[in-house]
RNA sequence: GCGGGCGUGGCGGAACUGGCAGACGCGGCGGGUUUAGGUCCCGUUGGGCCGUGAGGCUCUUGGAGGUUCGAGUCCUCCCGCCCGCACCA
């Protein structure tokens, strides 16, 4: 047999399975779906087309790829499609580099990535390929946009937002992390701008309770989503300020502690502060921290000492009536609750500090149940039971029952009720960018804001000749294209020139891909109800709170509109570790990427595709090294060769009863339950090569060749060519659509066991004995053993453990700790 | 600080429900093929001690305890690393 030539082959199947349309899975007829066989949707997230694929890529598909190989040849109908995520500042900054128009340059690299992914082999359905930055894709966008806007979900609105200077655009909170942008790492500014959201916070309970319909997804992923929420349980209070005849409330999630608030402090920025102190003593002093306060970023605000500055001014404590000194402090936010709050000093870490820094009081008025003596001044943390002190009527409750006493003693006179805040925010979709879907909306001095249409959907993105970002839209250049009549009225209106955050175009797609082709809707309830929601949905964890909570977001709204009839989009959620090098993520900005290009031009596509899957869990973080690539590289040789020795050996039936026949079977029952049940994907390259190892130190063996075809069977999710040319090799032919092969349990159970035998738990010997033998018979001969006689000589065996097929274990007296117990043979319990 | 994860040979990792620790691969060592190097093939490979030898004993899964006949696996405490969240009232 000649050479295993990785080149030739792979390039003569994927001809095969293109030409054989070997991967498409057609929409069945609408009106008879219930007549359809088993079907599953296998999907991986779609690629920015900003750059060429890197093996951190490969690893990411080849996860689907094993999958939606495995589930075929299970008979499933699998869909497995792909796409481009085309709009954005990923695809936008990457042309602006290159010097191109960004269409040129992402079109340019989805047609560099569609030549990867098909070297690679990939068993995708480019049928219903899609990519968001097509007029045919983003008119439903906007469509999409437009229902939204209908139902007051989309909104604009002037607020504070972040402001990225790099990318000269806003970003939605999602977008800062550490008061950073998330794609630049420039550190954001806060500036007041009209923008538009997206009302996400009216879903925030349906976002957190409605976890319980998904059926796998990392409990990781969940709780990133539960704390990016930040939903709070507590009680608005109101605080009058008797000197300028105002109340002001607060968000606490402790009332119980109410009795224990000694001042108040308000946010620099809260619009009552000039009002506060305007013609007073202090006035000039406040305004000045205020301002200092404005200029001071996030990142300095938290990291400097908590200071703030005295107003002069009283807040009554609502419980007490007492008159608490009113403070502002920057290390209250305006962002969250409602910009001001009671300090308790003795129970919160943050107003502890600052009462210790300005001699404020601090007062304990809740203690641990089992007592505990209070200590004056100090800080005490809540902990599981506590009690209120120092608490007027209240003092002794235990602190659920005084939280809810008070609030509901209070709320009868109307100065509290129950609340519940989140630290979740709406969401921030509009860009002041170019390359993105056009926000379909125009601005018409009569009429105001007046959504497009459906019927003069798309609005097409406009042709300018200077798209780089600008502090606004470039869009707003195109005159023409701005100029338009008012839908409404017809007079003179101005369109939107903002762009749609790509996030939005991705949390759609998964959808489009069940109707990839329509033209009259986004897509038919019908085929999206068939397919979705995704059975199995992998990607990376870095888009655990931005991608996957818009995309439930959207399905839920989508599932209100009567869209779609299922609330959540990915049933099961895999995430998949980064793939490192040099200890760093591999990404194009940080030059370490590797490509697969080179290991595909020279060991071939299937070494590259079994690579990445056995360098490690693929639930975990890996390290490039190209040392192992190597053992991959020769595997395939020996099996090639192991093959290629047995593949004009008769085909016998049944197949005999060999050491070579049961170690296939075994490797079927492993390889079959490490894919299909436990997710394991590096385990069965390895059983695999066991068994070929086998084959090739027992070329005797009368099952070597059933041997050989259950090794080239295994291996054709991950190595889809060799194992296609072997296969025809064998005699067969498309092993893409075989029946995955099933261990046979005869096969399974051995005829004879080994039997370790131990001595105090220390092996002394291993025997090997028939298989079923009883436990009497297996004492006796494991006692027999000349290598356990030795050890049980002159001692008294107190107890017998034995675990038929696999154990026996003689304990004697004073060997173990253990408390020796009488009887001679004790059954083992597991 | 809170939440999640991880810690096993020289390296990547295996051991899924407590039952032979180190599968598989890399690397190393020895040998074969080769004019030579590489490739390729075969063998071997956790540490220590004893034995000329076959072999035997013993230690070992970040550390210390515990449960158990038996612990990498379960429990408690500690150490280290990674990820996420964090003036959220």
């Amino acid at each position: 047999m000649e050479q295993y030539d990785p080149q030739a082959i792979e390039e003569k199947w994927q001809r095969v399975w293109k030409d054989e349309r070997a991967f498409e899975v057609p929409n069945p007829d609408p009106d008879e779906l219930e007549r359809h066989g088993q079907k599953t949707y296998v999907l991986e997230m779609l690629p920015y087309p900003s750059g060429e694929l890197h093996m951190g890529h490969v690893r990411n598909y080849m996860l689907g790829e094993v999958v939606a190989h495995f589930r075929r040849r299970h008979g499933y109908a699998v869909m497995r499609p792909m796409g481009f995520d085309a709009f954005g500042l990923n695809a936008e900054n990457a042309a602006i580099q290159e010097g191109g128009h960004p269409r040129d340059v992402t079109e340019r690299n989805i047609a560099a990535i569609r030549i990867q992914m098909e070297r690679m082999g990939w068993a995708i359905d480019w049928s219903r390929v899609l990519s968001s930055h097509e007029p045919e894709y983003y008119r439903w966008t906007q469509w999409l946009f437009l229902r939204f806007f209908e139902k007051g979900l989309a909104y604009r609105k002037e607020a504070p937002v972040k402001w990225c200077p790099n990318d000269q655009t806003v970003l939605a909170n999602e977008q800062v992390i550490d008061g950073h942008c998330e794609r630049c790492g420039a550190e954001v500014e806060a500036r007041n701008l009209e923008q538009w959201f997206f009302r996400i916070t009216d879903y925030a309970d349906a976002l957190l309770d409605e976890m319980e319909l998904l059926e796998a997804w990392p409990e990781r992923v969940l709780t990133m989503q539960r704390n990016w929420i930040g939903r709070s349980e507590g009680a608005d209070v109101v605080f009058r300020i008797e000197d300028v005849g105002e109340d002001v409330e607060i968000f606490t999630t402790r009332p119980d502690t109410l009795f224990g608030a000694t001042f108040f402090v308000f946010a620099p920025e809260h619009a009552l502060v000039p009002r506060l102190v305007a013609g007073t003593e202090h006035e000039a002093e406040v305004l000045e921290y205020v301002r200092r306060a404005g200029a001071r970023t996030t990142v300095e605000r938290e990291e400097k000492e908590k200071d703030g500055v005295f107003t002069g001014r009283h807040a009554t404590n609502p419980v007490n009536g007492e008159q608490i000194p009113i403070w502002v402090a920057d290390y209250v936010l305006m962002e969250y609750g409602t910009g001001a709050i009671m300090a308790v000093p003795a129970h919160d870490e943050r107003d502890h500090a600052f009462a210790e820094r300005y001699g404020l009081e601090i007062r304990q008025v809740v203690e641990p149940a089992d007592g505990g003596a209070p200590t004056e001044g100090a800080f005490v943390a809540h902990t599981e039971n506590e009690r209120l002190v120092n608490s007027g009527e209240f003092t002794g409750n235990p602190a659920p029952e005084g939280k809810q006493a008070i609030v509901a003693w209070l709320a009868e006179r109307e100065l509290a009720r129950p609340a519940i805040r989140y630290r979740l925010r709406d969401w921030l979709l509009s860009r002041q960018r170019y390359w993105g879907a056009p926000i379909p909306i125009v601005h018409c001095e009569q009429c105001g804001i007046v959504p497009i249409p459906d019927d003069e959907l798309p609005v097409l993105l406009p042709e300018v000749d200077d798209y780089l970002p600008k502090g606004r839209s470039p869009l707003a250049a195109a005159e023409d294209w701005v100029c338009v009549s008012c839908p409404s009225c017809g007079g003179e209106a101005r369109r939107e020139t903002d762009t749609m955050d790509t996030f939005v175009d991705s949390s759609w797609y998964f959808i489009r891909y069940a109707d990839a082709k329509n033209d009259d809707e986004p897509f038919s309830r019908a085929m999206a109800d068939y397919w979705l929601p995704v059975n199995q949905y992998i990607g990376g964890v870095e888009h655990a709170i931005l991608h996957l909570l818009y995309a439930r977001f959207f399905v839920k709204v989508m599932n209100d509109l009567g869209l779609v009839g299922f609330r959540e989009p990915f049933a099961r959620l895999f995430t998949q570790g980064m793939l490192y090098r040099d200890g760093a993520k591999m990404s194009k900005s940080k030059g370490n990427v590797i490509s697969p290009d080179e290991y595909v031009e020279r060991y071939g596509a299937d070494a590259a595709r079994l690579y990445v899957l056995f360098i490690g869990p693929v639930e975990q973080d890996a390290e490039w090294q190209d040392a192992g690539f190597e053992g991959i590289v020769r595997f395939l040789h020996r099996l090639w060769r192991a093959v290629g020795e047995h593949a004009r050996d008769p085909s016998l039936d049944p197949v005999p009863d060999t050491p070579l026949s049961r170690k296939a079977h075994r490797t079927i029952a492993k390889v079959t339950d490490d894919i299909g049940r436990r997710f394991a994907l590096n385990t069965p390259i390895a059983a695999v090569m066991e068994l070929v190892n086998e084959i090739l130190k027992a070329p005797g063996d009368p099952a070597a060749r059933f041997a050989a075809e259950t090794a080239v069977s295994l291996i054709q999710p991950y190595g889809s060519h060799i194992a296609e040319e072997l296969w025809e090799r064998l005699g067969y032919e498309r092993l893409w659509t075989q029946p995955w092969p099933e261990a046979d349990p005869a096969f399974l159970e051995q005829e004879t066991t080994q039997v370790v035998v131990q001595v105090n738990g220390r092996i002394r010997d291993r025997l090997q004995v028939a298989s079923g033998l009883a436990e009497e018979e297996l004492v006796a001969l494991a006692r027999a053993s000349e290598r356990v006689q030795s050890h049980l000589d002159g001692v008294e065996t107190t107890r017998t453990i034995v675990v038929p097929g696999k154990l026996v274990n003689f304990v004697t007296r004073g060997g173990t700790h253990g408390s020796p117990t009488d009887p001679l043979l004790t059954p083992s319990t597991n």
